[in-house]
DNA sequence: CGTTAGTTTGACCTGTATCAAAGCAGGTGG
DNA sequence: CCACCTGCTTTGATACAGGTCAAACTAACG
């Protein structure tokens, strides 16, 4: 872990951006929020451990894994640029860069928004936003449950774009997130050769393209239809649209 | 949900010794919890759908369920004596009682918990409990997402011995409770018929015995070694043991 | 160019699902 | 006390989703 002194980033926007898609916010507690970037950044490479803490990701893509003894890896959530990183609750849980990524400290946010009063917008939005994760947790579990590996697909692919879009990373069609086929079979359970597989049918059902990082979903209704995923946002699409790092 | 005005029941004495489980509590406390009683008290047939509000399970099974349109259930959760229930983060989700259940008003007790400093017992036994809970959220991912169904069920069984035990509700070498296949088949996103082959196989392997209702786990560590699940509770065993509703 | 990381393909295998039917309690009512 | 439910467990036969192995293909990159 290379601690830099690096410029900026965009880090507490994308957490401000976040929290504004569920509540309405004060141009204020946005910039408050913005002057929190004091927090020391990280850079990290390819795959490794980021250690203790609260963190904040400002790009890039983590996830929380818990590895098996006999190399079989679970990835129990995909950790986003905007999401807030907490300590894992078991010793055999790791957080792991899964790319190159950036994050910087989130403690200073966290308890900023965690000393908001009850009835402050910006106090709402930080609980809406933290009952959305935990629903995505639960999410994660129907799927393994009980949905095909075709309706998983679906299903995880609508949760990204729903997420991305809440710090404005998508587009109303798709997203760019540098997610591989063998991160995707780690997340929903199944071989690198299956997601393979699932990937195509999709394409040929005419409800995903993808070209080098580049996902696109040119029917989401579809593909919600087909993952029984409930569609918050019938086009939500922030003002200024960018690409995901 | 029929409502009874019933003598008081046990719930708060559960969460006592749940919370008691996690730290050393004084006799204080745990009267201060217990004289919280005064919550009214439900009862709940069959299975059936509990509405709004925070509750904390006083006796039997309920659990956390999404249901499919096909009819395929997964249950994300289940609910034993002692757990709180929080309103469900999805509409899609809804909390069902397994087997006839009785349930209190949890919010004093929430309330009470919540408002402790952050240096008493009580508080740091009450974020561990919380951590815990969490943590049995992620391990059913990776039960679901990467195990068998012989190592889940290994596994599902030795977490819920554990948490049992630490509501006093098992012996060190069993528990008692109202677990169908049916609804072992839900929690672990298998067939009834697997679930029954499975259990069979423990059988002949040594590592479970089932009569009616009455679950003998004679191997705690060769479970945990099958499924990887750490052993926390180096047989903790609460000094008065009773058996389950 | 060779190397490396990722994707794609094919052949084959296996864990679990499904279907259908038969046992086995425990409770109820006659 | 039996006869009958009804809810749960068990069994067998068969089907399929998804895993595994191995190798070829592609594209980025120094």
């Amino acid at each position: 872990m290379h601690t830099a002194a690096t410029p900026a980033c965009a880090a507490s926007e994308l957490l401000g951006r976040r929290l504004a898609s569920y509540a309405l916010l004060s141009l204020a507690d946005l910039a408050a929020l913005h002057r929190l970037k004091a927090g020391e950044e990280s850079h990290i490479g390819g795959d490794e451990l980021a250690a203790a803490g609260v963190r904040l990701v400002a790009a890039g893509l983590l996830a929380e894994t818990r590895l098996l003894s006999d190399g079989r890896r679970q990835i129990i959530a995909l950790k986003l640029p905007g999401d807030l990183i907490r300590e894992p609750v078991a010793p055999s849980h790791a957080i792991v860069a899964l790319h190159p990524s950036r994050t910087i400290d989130g403690s200073a946010a966290l308890a900023f928004l965690d000393s908001r009063r009850r009835d402050e917008p910006l106090h709402q939005a930080w609980q809406l936003a933290m009952r959305h994760e935990q629903r995505c947790l639960l999410d994660q579990i129907v799927r393994l449950g009980r949905l095909s590996a075709h309706e998983r697909m679906a299903h995880l692919l609508l949760e990204l774009h729903e997420r991305l879009c809440r710090v404005g990373l998508a587009t109303a069609r798709g997203f760019q997130l540098r997610l591989t086929q063998d991160i995707l079979a780690d997340v929903l359970g199944l071989s690198v050769v299956h997601v393979n597989r699932v990937m195509q049918q999709l394409r040929r059902e005419g409800l995903l393209t993808y070209r080098s990082g580049l996902y696109t979903l040119p029917d989401r209704a579809a593909l919600a239809r087909v993952a029984e995923y409930p569609l918050a946002l019938q086009d939500l699409e922030h003002a200024g649209l960018r690409k995901a790092g």
